[in-house]
DNA sequence: GCCTATAAATGGAACGTTCCAATAAATCAA
DNA sequence: TTGATTTATTGGAACGTTCCATTTATAGGC
């Protein structure tokens, strides 16, 4: 049963009283091969508990089917709502992608890059650690090896991106707040060495000025994008001289964060500070009170993040249009009814 | 720059000026070559931009350095946290594990399985997919490649088990809710084809019996292992004639699933319905209530099927002790007061 | 029945490593 | 010096595939 050393295709070659040309033929489903050869090749696979080696035809063949994927923090639910994405197109291709945490760390990611190379990958999807030096890909790019971003960019590469809308989320969640009545607004969370972070202050400035909101109403607090970071910020923001009423969050995590911190010191979040974050992942609705978020369709992006690296491999390419998702806003209760009344617009006192 | 076809040892070797069989020694740090003649071959390694060829290595060497990671729900938080501590073992000992996800599909897993095989991968770490038949790692066994599972076992198979203790943690959990003075006690969420159900469910049983609870008061309502779960779950045990009055969940999941129902309904977690969780994620302290759970140090609980892989392959091996993890229970605020009072036993009317 | 066209199956040479056995060079004991 | 020993380096034969160029068998046209 347990047979020795394991089986090569000469193995089942011998077993079905072929040669090991047509066994590999009839591995690779060629039309070529008498149906009734093949019917038997594929019994003696059987029989014998053959397993193919990958390795050894990848040698020959020019590229492998393996595909992966680089995440830069595996415990934020937000990127397996991306894997599952990606998964679902990988799957009907017929490929399965293998998944690698870089846990927002260069150096280890530059540990899994070279692995993940030095397994003779097709493609790499990635979202790059924070910190990623502009060089990383450098290796990458001269193997030829098709790297496509999804979520983060880095600064000045020429690997395409596949992104959400940040600037226009960021834009309509501030305007948003400002619509409830706010005037004091805060963003809350992230730091400037991320792009995306950039991309999202980028929209709330523009949304503040565009609206009528005086510059020095505005702050930023930067910290974590997670929860802890969350809390750390309204802290902050609530210690200063003229504290904000609401908050734009760099994403969910600071989100759920400033809201418990909110609770912690007495206050209802929606209705004695508004809060909106940004990804709209799966929690963001069962939170109490349920999260107003910017969603982004993360599933949806993670799929055609795949569709671009499945096209970059077939056409041999490793450049490829950068793809800007569309992003919207979805209110839930985070941020309370309207405030017009309580600045005096309102008809009823 | 980007030369041609891809750089192999015969490049480098003529690069360096020594033979192909001088760069393979560098290659793996052979202490048999002369420091000079190293650092040359560094060198032409450096300028050339060679990437080292794992496929057509393992073609030779008797083993991959390829450790797979096959998950059932990726979107599970405690997956996640289970990675996270393999990772750091594997780190240490050179390896990037891959990770891979199931979504819960037995197809999808007896897919995934084959590819890893064909991969060539050393060892498995694999939380099976619901479901799973008896076969599914039959191919593996007789391939001899070493397979622990985590977390999740199956029925009557001879592959290690690295999980938490179910039957206490289920019982610790059960004497606290009795010890709080509930009567009434329902088990909520999981379905009797996973063992871990069963043993939690075990525990919850005997603690019961133990303890003095008639069989009539206690309940048990099957369902999602999921946060949806939760929430039908409770639906169903409010709709009783008698409802019970605290419940342990099959996972924490469900248990957020359980509270947000309750205050859905008007109902406060911990002072109108006792809840705790299984597993003890991080969320569960960040909840309103923070959620009392049963904590099974995931993390280090990945940590130890590392280390029993690591040396399942060392010594090469396809068997090895199970190792069942300890559990403590974590009391927060979901349990609420005692109940004592109410039912007349204490001194304070 | 013979020649040609088509279909089916096959042998051999890669592919990029490792590792063993062998060689070449340097060191040492006599 | 010479032979024995140690230290560095090297060629060659695997490893398990693929794919091209052949060979062999089958059928078709006349």
């Amino acid at each position: 049963m347990a047979s020795r050393a394991k089986a090569t295709i000469f193995d089942i070659a011998r077993e079905a009283g072929v040669s090991k040309s047509t066994v590999s033929l009839v591995l690779q489903g060629s039309g070529l091969i008498r149906p009734e050869t093949a019917v038997k090749v594929r019994k003696a696979i059987e029989d014998v508990g053959y397993v193919y080696n990958r390795g050894a035809a990848n040698l020959r063949k020019a590229h492998s089917n393996v595909i992966g994927m680089v995440i830069n923090d595996l415990t934020n639910p937000f990127f397996a709502e991306l894997a599952v994405g990606m998964e679902r197109v990988f799957q009907s291709a017929g490929i399965v992608p293998f998944i690698a945490n870089t846990a927002e760390n260069p150096v280890r990611q530059e540990e899994v890059l070279k692995s993940l190379m030095e397994q003779g990958v097709a493609g790499l999807i990635v979202s790059p650690a924070r910190g990623t030096t502009p060089g990383a890909f450098r290796r990458l790019e001269t193997a030829g090896v098709p790297v496509v971003f999804a979520m983060r960019r880095l600064p000045e590469s020429r690997i395409p991106v596949i992104a959400p809308d940040n600037h226009r989320g960021a834009y309509l969640a501030t305007a948003h707040l400002i619509g409830k009545g706010h005037r004091r607004l805060v963003f809350f969370g992230g730091t400037s060495d991320l792009v995306v972070y950039q991309e999202r202050l980028g929209g709330f400035r523009e949304a503040c000025e565009t609206l009528g909101i005086a510059a020095r109403d505005t702050l930023v607090v930067q910290g974590e994008t997670s929860r802890r970071g969350g809390i750390a910020c309204l802290e902050t923001a609530l210690a200063m001289a003229e504290p904000p009423t609401a908050a734009l969050c760099f994403n969910d995590a600071v989100a759920f964060g400033v809201m418990l911190a909110l609770r912690k010191r007495g206050l209802e979040p929606g209705t004695d500070f508004a809060v909106v974050g940004f990804d709209d992942v799966v929690e963001a609705e069962h939170y109490m009170p349920a999260l107003t978020s910017v969603s982004v369709d993360t599933a949806g992006l993670g799929e055609r993040a795949a569709h671009v690296m499945l096209k970059m491999i077939q056409s041999r390419t490793t450049r490829a249009e950068d793809h800007i998702g569309a992003v919207n806003l979805v209110v839930r209760e985070s941020c309370g009814p309207n405030r017009s009344a309580d600045l005096g617009m309102g008809d009823a006192a």
